[in-house]
Formats: C-alpha cells, structure tokens, sequence
DNA sequence: TGTTGAACGGACAGCGCTGTCAAGAATAAT
DNA sequence: ATTATTCTTGACAGCGCTGTCCGTTCAACA
C-alpha cells in the first residue's frame, strides 16, 4: 500500500486562487488565445438585423423571409457563434438539459442509458445531467433541492427508479416531465418506454423447451424492479403452453445480484434430482448459476443450458458465453429523450405517450439439447 | 420478436403541445399545487435586508453581521428558497457544473466515477454533466461546440481521454479548468489524480513471487492508457528484483478487452510449456484468461494462477473470483471534483496541483500456491 | 472630541437570451 | 383602388442573480 503523496515528485496539492476565465478575457488582449465570447448582438450586427430575429432564426420560429435567415446562418457560422444555454434557460421556457436518475445501476446499465439518450441529444443541443439517487435514503431530500435549483426539461428514470412513487409525486409537484424506462405495473400513470419483458421470456423459454428442456428451474429477479413479474410471467406462460409443470420447487426469488443467483443455483443445484436448465431473469444472476456450475464441474451446456437476460457486457465474459436477451437499452434510453425534447405531456385521462421497442434473442454456447 | 407497438393496450405515440410550466404557474391561482418560484427578492423581503445581502449570505461572503446572517439563512429556510443555477452562471462566475468526459468506458468505470464525483459536488450545490467523447471521430468538432454553449467550472477527464491532445488543446483553448483521471506520461502539463499503478503492478507481482511463480505470464494493456506502461513496468521491475527472467514470450500485447485477453491466454497458454501464473493488466483481460482456462480445463489456481487489475464488478463475478487490484475509482473522482470546485489553477512553470490515491491488493481465490 | 478606517448594507447595471407587443411591409380580399 | 389580413421585423422589458460602486455605521485611535 502506498502513502498518499509518496514517491512521486512534486506532487503536492496547490490549491491556487481562481482566476476567472471571465476575467482573463477581459484582460487579455487581442490576439489571446482566448477568444472573445460572442453573442447574439455580434452575430446581429453582422447580418444586419436585430437580435430578436436572430433568435427567431436560431430556434426556427416561423415567419422569416428566407433570405434574412440564410444571412444569418451564414453569420452564425461565419463566427461560429453558438448561444448560452444559461440565458437562453433563464428567458425562456426551455432548460436545454435533460436529467437521468439512476439507482444503485447494474454495471453497464446506467452507461448504455446516457450513451442512448446523448446520441439524440447532441442534435437538438441537449445536455444530460446525471444524478443518482440513494433510494435507501430520503429520497424527497435528495430530489426536491435538486428540482429546485436546476431547470431541466425533463428526466429519464431508469429502474427501479421508473416505479418509485415518491420521485415521481415529487417530479409532478415540481412540474417536470418525465419519461419511465422499463416501468412496473402502473403504466397508465405517466409516459415510459419498454420492451416485452413477457414476450420475451416466453420466447426464451420456448427456446429451452425446443432444446428438449423439460424440466427448466427459474430465478425470479428484483421484486422492486416491475420488469421481474412480467419475466417470470413469460416463463410460466411457456411451460403452461407446451404442457410442461411449473414446479414450485424449481423457481427461486432471487435479487438481480451475481450472489443472489449463485445462492439460488446452489439450492437448485444441490439434489440429485436437479433441473437440466435454468433461465435466471438476469444474466448477472445467470453468471452465478454459471459459476456453481463451473465449481460443481457440470458441463455447460451438455450437462446444464444456463439463460440469462440483458445481454450485459457480462455476458460475453465467460466462458460458455451467456445465451441472453438483448434489451435495447440504449434505443429506449433515445426513446424517452426524444419524448422529452419534443414536450410530451400526459393530459389527465389519456393514456400516456408511450413506446414499446423490439428484443432480441441471442443465443449463444450457454444454451444446448437436453441431455438424454 | 415484437413489432414496435404490437401487443400492449393504448400505447400509441402521442406528442401533446408543450404547456410551459411557467406558465401554469403564472395562471395556477393561490393554493395550486404548482408552488410559485421563490427568488432572492422573496428572502431579501422576508428577513428585510437587500438582495445583495442575501447574495452575500449565500455565497459565503464575508462582511456580514451574524445577526444578518442568520435572519436570512432563516428566511431561505422558512421559504425552502433554492438559488436559480442558469441566473448564478449567467451574472456570475461560477456555473455550478462540472463536465466527465469518457470514451468507450469499461463498464462500471464511468459510474464509478460520476457516483464519486456526485458525492462532493452535492454538497456544494454542483451538478454532474456527461459528455461521452467518441475519439474515432473529430474530436474537436464534438468538444468545442460543447464548451462554447454551456459555460462548465471544470471538467474530468478519464483514460484514454486524460492524454488526449486535442481534448486538452481544446479545453485550455476554451479557458475551462479540467483534471486527468490517470493520465500518462505527461504528468507536467495539467492537473491530475491517478494512483501509483507501477507500485500496484510490482505489489502484485510480489505477491505471485510469494506464492513461488517463477514462470509468469503478463498481458500489457491499451497502449493509448499511460497506465499500461506503469503496470508493464511494475512488473517487470519486481521480477527483475526477484532475479527472475522476463522472458519476451511470455509477455503479449492486449487491448483491456475481454476478447484481447482470451487471445493472449490462447497463445500464452497453448504450448506444452506454459507459465504458472498470468498476470493481467485488467480485469476484462484477466477473464478472457479465465475462461480460456476454464475451456482447457485447467484447475484454477491450482494449475494456473490469474490476477487482475481494478477489481470490476466482473471481478467477482467469476469462479473462482479475481485477485485484483482495487483502483479507488470513485475516491479519484472525488479529489478531482474537489480541485475543480475550490478552483485549481495550473501556473505557467509550477508542477501542476496533483493527487496520488492508495490502492488496495484484493486477494481472492484465483492465486494459490504455484504448482510442484 | 475629532478622525479614520474597517465593517456592513444597498442601488444599480448588466450577464445573453426569449417573450410580448406593436409597427411596417406585403399580400389578399373586397 | 381600398380595406382587411397576414407576414416580417424590431424595440423593449425582463428572467434571477452577481459584481461594482457608493453610502452608512461603528469601533478604535489620536
């Protein structure tokens, strides 16, 4: 272990006084480096029209000759002017910042969603501001305050955020759009953005049962996470389909987590009599079946087919890889922020904007026939 | 698969004008739930002083009696006043918002470091905005746009970014304070963080040396990453210090992904002769190695030891779990948030303000004792 | 008692932009 | 040709706050 600060030169922490950029500017002369910060009366003055038409221009209000905006395009990228989102958010309506809150996010989860959402953002000139949220805590404290101080034109929530009713009253109460990905049972009280949980594990499990799967152990997820009922639904629509028993000892409840899963596949696992596949409902869980499998020296998939669901980044750090379900994160997470930026509003007594996006199975070596 | 929409009761795509929330304010009579925005004027009424003062008491200025002090600090309390951030950034100089750039993060790196810098910017009332950078493409065009539009007090950098000349060129340009998570080489020209990964390297190294390996494996990491040389070097300086030989073939170039790292185990492992134990400069690499192993059939650690370096969550989600290294990921990204709030500054010819952070050697089940 | 500076409080001018409103120009309707 | 409309444009007033500058007050000193 090593001392902060040893071993190294000059590495001693010097907190100097802050010399405002601003200030520099000012100072520096012509030929600085620093450019001057040009506004829109620059930009004005060299179109030859007044500021206000310029904004018009700039935010694609109707009502302007055709010529006039074409001098101003040309102006605004002649001097590479671009506008001041915290005056641009003061005097008008709009924040140009969109929030994501997260909780607690499984690793890769929360990167996908700002990935997804930025690639629309970056267009219409959208910024995302992260938060994260510490819903063991009081949660009002942490959000409110956060409300308060900065505008933002809407906030994506990420599970199990999507359902937690006092970010959402919270969010109402401070009049702020919000758009839920991935929300639990009540989908009619604000907009979200989805996929088919249900539909998806049924295709999964039809996958297993097409493998000559019979007898197929299940590992329920997070009970907070809305997507975990609708999961273990499509399982036991599945097998009730084709006819197969639901064993009641063959479905665990497990948390989502690497340990939960390991600890549910230990139980699955240790009789004699013992499952020829488990579809766990994520596939850091199914990583933990993978990894009793691996110390019992099952072959996998000879001996026992593992599914997971995600496709997290995990999935294709093992060995088998994980047959999964791909969700697609990143194109809800681009979903909800074009709702957000076009204004999408729940009018009391409509069903809230919503959208519902394709999955996709991918099936790889963790998945086989049945053996026998 | 599901089409878009297919299945779900009510879920048509519907854009409704946009209502501002101003003015629902503006017309929500008294006793709306939509409570009218509180600003400075309303404190300064409220506990009889001017704005000014308020603004003093807010911005912890001194010259103000502790009697005034309080009377507003109550006020603010007693109307649960919040200062306006884009009306501070407009008049001011401080703009309450700090950047994290990141390219192409391993996942759980980037939310390591937003979750630590969120845990000092809250308490001083700063917000976290990420801007993904793709490096691929003209990063220039994707950051000056950026810093022109929204004024930012700083700006984290993490790896391969830290080093990123154009980034940084651009940035200095712009006048906007930024700090390197683990940068390079170039540890003169700005602000960093980082921890000592060559002290981290030759620790681990030790620790196989301890455990009798003579015979090590090691895989380099992204050449682009300054932390890949320090690793490399850490150990090939402790095996140097034990009088063991570094043998060419036993050192293969990765690039920190999981598929780079099965190659090399492919190669490091494939011959009659292999090494003991392989060292991997990260975790991803680490169970690339892993699951060769695992395909092999070799006992690890029995027949094969394997270390890592970051300690990812995948770290512990393998069997058996990684030796690794612990970055303090989110403790850097913390110091780093911290430097940029209280306003560092690098001065022509003085070392830049810098910070070195402990590590921890994590050791799990895959070292054990070299074989024979 | 007079003087001087520090401590304290407030008036005021913007920061860069958008919303409102109204005037003038162009077009349509009569 | 005249009036009624619509289109196009600009003047202006803030948005909520901080920085500057100036007027007080008050203690400490001569």
């Amino acid at each position: 272990m090593l001392a902060e600060g040893e071993g190294h030169k000059g590495i001693a922490m010097t907190a100097l006084s802050w010399l405002s950029t601003r200030q520099t500017e000012r100072i520096g002369a012509v030929g600085t480096e620093l450019s001057a910060k040009i506004t829109i009366h620059d930009v004005a003055r060299e179109s030859g029209v007044s500021i206000k038409t310029v904004s018009r221009v700039l935010n694609r209000e109707p009502n302007v000759k055709a010529d006039t905006r074409d001098r101003v395009q040309a102006a605004v990228a002649a001097l590479n002017y671009r506008p001041n989102i915290s005056a641009r958010s003061l005097a008008g309506a709009k924040a140009y910042l969109i929030g994501v809150f997260f909780d607690n996010p499984s690793p890769g989860y929360v990167t996908d969603v700002q990935l997804g959402a930025i690639s629309r953002c970056r267009q219409e000139g959208y910024h995302l501001i992260v938060e994260p949220i510490d819903s063991t805590s009081d949660v009002e404290d942490q959000v409110a305050p956060m409300l308060a101080t900065l505008r933002m034109d809407g906030v994506i929530l990420t599970p199990p955020l999507s359902d937690h009713p006092v970010v959402l009253d919270a969010l109402e109460r401070e009049g702020v759009a919000y758009v839920r990905i991935a929300p639990g049972d009540d989908v009619e009280r604000a907009p979200w953005v989805s996929m088919d949980d249900r539909e998806a594990a049924y295709e999964m499990t039809n996958h297993l049962i097409g493998l000559g799967h019979r007898d197929i152990g299940f590992i329920i997820g997070h009970p907070d996470h809305g997507a975990s009922a609708r999961r273990h639904q499509g399982f036991v629509d599945a097998m009730r389909d084709a006819d197969l028993p639901v064993r009641q000892d063959r479905v665990e409840q497990g948390w989502f987590s690497f340990r939960s899963g390991f600890e549910a596949a230990e139980r699955l696992l240790g009789g004699a009599d013992r499952p020829t596949a488990i579809f766990a409902s994520n596939d850091d869980m199914a990583l933990g079946v993978m990894a009793v499998a691996n110390r019992m020296r099952l072959d996998v998939p000879a001996q026992l087919s593992i599914a997971g669901f995600d496709d997290t980044p995990g999935a294709r750090i093992t060995w088998p890889q994980l047959t999964t379900v791909r969700q697609p994160i990143a194109a809800m997470a681009a979903a909800a922020a074009d709702m957000l930026m076009s204004g999408v509003q729940h009018e009391e007594g409509d069903p809230p904007p919503s959208r519902l996006l394709d999955f996709e199975l991918v099936v790889r070596e963790s998945t086989g026939k049945a053996p026998g």
